[in-house]
RNA sequence: GGAUCCUUAGCUCAGUUGGCUAGAGCGCACGAUUCACAUUCGUGAGGUCACAGGUUCAAGCCCUGUAGGAUCCACCA
């Protein structure tokens, strides 16, 4: 294959995709196995939906699983990256809904098997898109462990995970309140309802005494929500509560209604909030129905599963939806004369998370997990830092909100998700039996007839399963190395999963847990449908590659914060791999020119070579200690800089004189092996081309070290000062023309000559005598160079030279300072007061240079 | 009500146990020209690190407070 002019990525990226693939590479058994088989590394990839597309937050998710996976699998380390598809419960319902919908139709002309047979077929009309997406982001995954979220092998886990907290008892039926969506009719878990700032009124009314005084005749409420009082079973006030003290025990009418009500004391009733007195409405609030669980009280349901309030509010109401039924019952009791006044509030209401339809609490029986055994197992994991968190803030939070969670429900009322294998008997219901024969409306067992539970499990039932569903807890593969995914699912996902794993497995099911933020959009909003400001990471990897979209996300982002996405970025990393692509042409090139090196033996001759190894060497390591700490952006710089400004700029334009190609050719294959886990694509199209490279990149070995010797790329270091001193010159003397170098007794200066005029495109002139050299002494330490320039232009350099010798004269003042203080030489480090003294006699000598130079003008 | 995060160059952001003159990309200015690369090469300008105190020999980093922005949690009638 020839080396085109500029890459073209998408010219090679699904081939070479192909490639990995059909060589089992993404598998963890065809790595390399040696005799000391270093530990797997395991990662689970956070199922994106089946039968969505990708957004730019899954680009950023595998760009950073890809980096780890690929790193490892350079590293020798058997890797796992194993991908799934989530069936996403309620998402793809909603979807599937909003379908019926537009057809005319509703989930009540079908049964739940109907249902579930429907949505199965739709989503499978639209899978795979997703798996081919992420194929295109370069994600090094084990296909043949893909797993969707409804596969058998999931069901049965969740249904032995539901037995065993079944018969732990940690499962129970219980009617409570729940968070209950009226338009999609199901229940959510707390953390799936949204809470908004809304502003609304509170209400004041009167409840007439059953037994009136002289001094009182009646009791004021505060609410919210006048139309829940037709479910009042009390009033509470504060037991502490003088004003009161005297009628708990009394009884109240209850406006609008026949019946009556007690007054009852409880601390819940805040003497100083509104009156002080608060009506009690257990089947329609949290609180009241924790008040009413204290006080043995009746809950009266008046609002149904659609909205609308039951027969037990009254013939007059019944059928009425709630925002009916308050304004009805605002203005019956402003006719009874017990509305007693308003005042705006701003409060906060809890919200459906999909249609935004505020959450109404529901009295229903559903299954909930008793979550403290479960939760305390987890936080003492979490403090015995059995799991390391990036950011570490997140170990924090996660334990606040495990130290105070409410039991889980979870039951759903949609038909779309796995089906909870629970049965009551028809003719006693508190009679409930576990049963896996979900497919079956109605079984037998033990001579009685059992009905199934029509609800499913919450996904995250499900999903907080994950890690040892897919790996099967294989040794050594489980606990898995490390969680990645997005900040905002600390709570729901990864708070679950460890709190499943260690009740499963006994372990945590992963030792580190790396979060990433948001991606926003250029103008740093999040992005969504409606703003229209979504950003398809399939298009940009389409226009820049597929290796830029991946290296222009994880650049400047650090971990758990959200982030705006940056073209520039892209479009940076898009010329970098460029770059590498034409320094790979080029040395393919000095390859093919000079057959005759090919055979050598590798040496390093030249100072630059030994520099760039060195240079080489040291990404090695710090790419590692970075990759180690998950600081993604910081190794995509590292990276860019060597190849850039060292590689490219230094030692390959000082190649173009030495052509040491064995050097030259294992150089390239150490960048393209570092680089890789960044740009998957770009290294291995080269790899592929190059005509002197065996095998596929992907399962290369992870670089050694070379062999260099540090004083010669210390010289070249210094070979760099005095040339980017001597250009610099160039630029900001008037008047066109690099000027010719002298200088005299300075052997780097003699030994490199042809280097320097290549790289200053000027002539060097070496003098025995310094009385034979006129022109601009060069003010670097240890060097006695001069460029020869014409007097009048010289005077004009004087401006500027007296500028630097005043900066200077700053610098060393501050170092002064700092030797003179008699603490600082007490108490620093003793190297680093050596250091700057070293410092600030260099220092000292290029100021007295200087001044040499200016003298001269 | 509680908690967390952010504020560093014109823009977007790095800056890990405090330690030389605070970095990158983009943008900007100036210069180069077809010899691997104009998706190029060279040179440069640009920062009271939000503000005010404190700890320290030494603070962008640690502590306290203030201001502005963002997010999360929570049952406030």
């Amino acid at each position: 294959m020839k080396f085109s002019k500029a890459y073209e990525p998408g010219q090679y990226e699904p081939d070479v995709y192909a490639l990995w693939e059909a060589s089992g590479a993404f598998s963890p058994k065809n790595n390399k196995t040696e005799n000391n088989q270093p530990a797997p590394f395991t990662i689970v990839m956070p199922p994106p939906n089946a039968n969505g597309n990708l957004h730019i937050g899954h680009g950023l998710t595998v760009a950073l699983e890809d980096i780890l996976t690929r790193y490892y699998r350079l590293k020798g380390r058997p890797t796992w990256y194993i991908p799934g598809a989530d069936h996403a419960g309620f998402e793809t319902w909603v979807v599937y809904e909003r379908k019926l919908e537009r057809e005319g139709k509703s989930r009540f002309d079908f049964t739940r098997d109907e249902l579930y047979a429907q949505v199965w077929d739709f989503v499978h009309e639209q899978r795979g898109n997703m798996e081919l997406q992420l194929r295109a982001l370069g994600a090094s995954c084990d296909w043949d462990n893909l797993t969707f979220t409804l596969d058998p092998k999931v069901t049965e886990t969740v249904y032995k995970t539901f037995k065993r907290l079944w018969d732990d008892r940690l499962i129970y039926r219980g009617e409570k309140l729940v968070n209950y969506c009226t338009k999609h009719q199901t229940a959510f878990a707390d953390i799936e309802v949204v809470h908004k700032e809304e502003k609304g009124t509170l209400w004041q009314i009167a409840y007439p005494l059953t037994n009136p005084t002289k001094n009182c005749q009646e009791i004021i409420v505060s609410t919210t929500r006048p139309e829940t009082l037709l479910g009042d079973v009390a009033v509470a006030v504060s037991p502490d509560d003088v004003r009161y003290k005297n009628i708990i025990g009394e009884k109240v009418k209850l406006p609008l209604t026949d019946r009556e009500i007690p007054i009852i004391a409880d601390e819940h009733a805040d003497p100083e909030y509104g009156t002080g007195a608060v009506k009690i409405t257990p089947a329609h609030d949290p609180n009241d129905y924790e008040v009413a669980l204290r006080h043995q009280l009746e809950m009266i349901t008046i609002i149904d599963q659609s909205g609308k309030l039951t027969e037990n509010a009254g013939d007059a109401y019944a059928g009425l939806t709630v925002s009916d039924a308050r304004q009805k019952i605002l203005l019956d009791l402003k006719h009874a004369a017990l509305l007693r006044g308003e005042k705006k509030i701003t409060h906060s209401v809890g919200h459906c998370y999909k249609c935004d339809t505020i959450i109404e609490p529901l009295l229903k029986e559903q299954w909930f997990v008793n979550v403290k055994p479960l939760a305390n197992r987890a936080i003492a994991a979490l403090k015995n830092n059995e799991i390391k968190f990036y950011p570490a803030s997140k170990k924090r939070a996660l334990i606040n909100y495990l130290e105070q969670l409410h039991d889980w429900n979870i039951s759903r009322q949609i038909p779309w998700g796995i089906p909870i294998p629970a049965f009551q008997n028809q003719d006693d219901s508190s009679d409930w039996i576990f049963d896996t024969r979900v497919n079956e409306v109605k079984i037998t067992k033990n001579g009685k007839t059992y009905i199934r539970d029509n609800d499913t499990f919450d996904t995250w039932f499900s999903s907080g399963q994950w890690p040892f569903i897919v790996t099967h807890q294989q040794k050594g593969y489980y606990p898995t190395s490390v969680m990645e995914t997005g900040a905002d699912l600390l709570f729901q996902w990864v708070g679950r999963m460890i709190m499943l794993g260690l009740y499963v497995t006994d372990e945590v099911p992963f030792r580190e847990v790396y979060m990433h933020g948001m991606v926003l959009d250029e103008q740093g909003q999040k992005m969504s449908k409606s703003k229209g400001n979504v950003i398809n990471p399939i298009e940009i990897a389409g226009k820049y590659g597929s290796d830029a979209l991946r290296m222009g996300l994880i650049a400047s982002r650090s971990a758990g914060v959200n982030q705006a996405f940056s073209t520039s970025k892209v479009i940076a990393s898009r010329n970098l791999y460029n770059k590498l692509w034409n320094i790979s042409r080029f040395i393919q090139q000095l390859v093919d020119e000079n057959p005759e090196k090919d055979s050598l033996e590798l040496t390093l001759t030249n100072l630059s070579e030994d520099w760039i190894c060195t240079e080489i060497n040291r990404a090695n390591k710090e790419l590692q200690k970075l990759l180690d700490k998950y600081r993604f952006a910081e190794a995509s710089e590292l990276l860019y800089d060597l190849i850039w400004n060292k590689y490219a700029d230094w030692f390959l334009e000082s190649e173009k004189l030495w052509k040491n190609v064995p050097l030259l050719k294992s150089t390239l294959e150490q960048i393209l092996t570092l680089l890789h886990p960044f740009a998957p694509f770009v290294t291995e199209t080269i790899w592929q081309n190059l005509s002197w490279t065996d095998g596929i990149l992907i399962t290369n070995a992870w670089p050694n070290l070379y062999k260099v010797n540090s004083s010669k790329a210390k010289q070249f270091s210094e070979l760099i000062t005095i040339i980017s001193n001597i250009r610099s010159h160039y630029q900001s003397l008037p008047g066109a023309g690099n000027y010719p170098i002298a200088f005299h007794d300075d052997p780097l200066m003699y030994q490199n000559q042809l280097l320097i005029q290549h790289l200053t495109k000027s002539p060097c002139v070496p003098k025995l005598e310094k009385s034979e050299i006129t022109g601009l002494h060069l003010a670097i330490p240890n060097h006695n160079i001069y460029l020869q320039i014409p007097t009048e232009i010289l005077t004009k350099h004087r401006e500027n030279l007296e500028q630097r010798i005043l900066k200077l004269g700053a610098e060393i003042n501050t170092l002064e300072a700092r030797l003179r203080n008699p603490n600082y030489l007490q108490k620093a480090p003793t190297a680093l007061v050596a250091e700057t003294k070293a410092s600030l006699s260099e220092k000292e000598t290029l100021l007295e240079n200087m001044k040499q130079e200016l003298k001269l003008i």
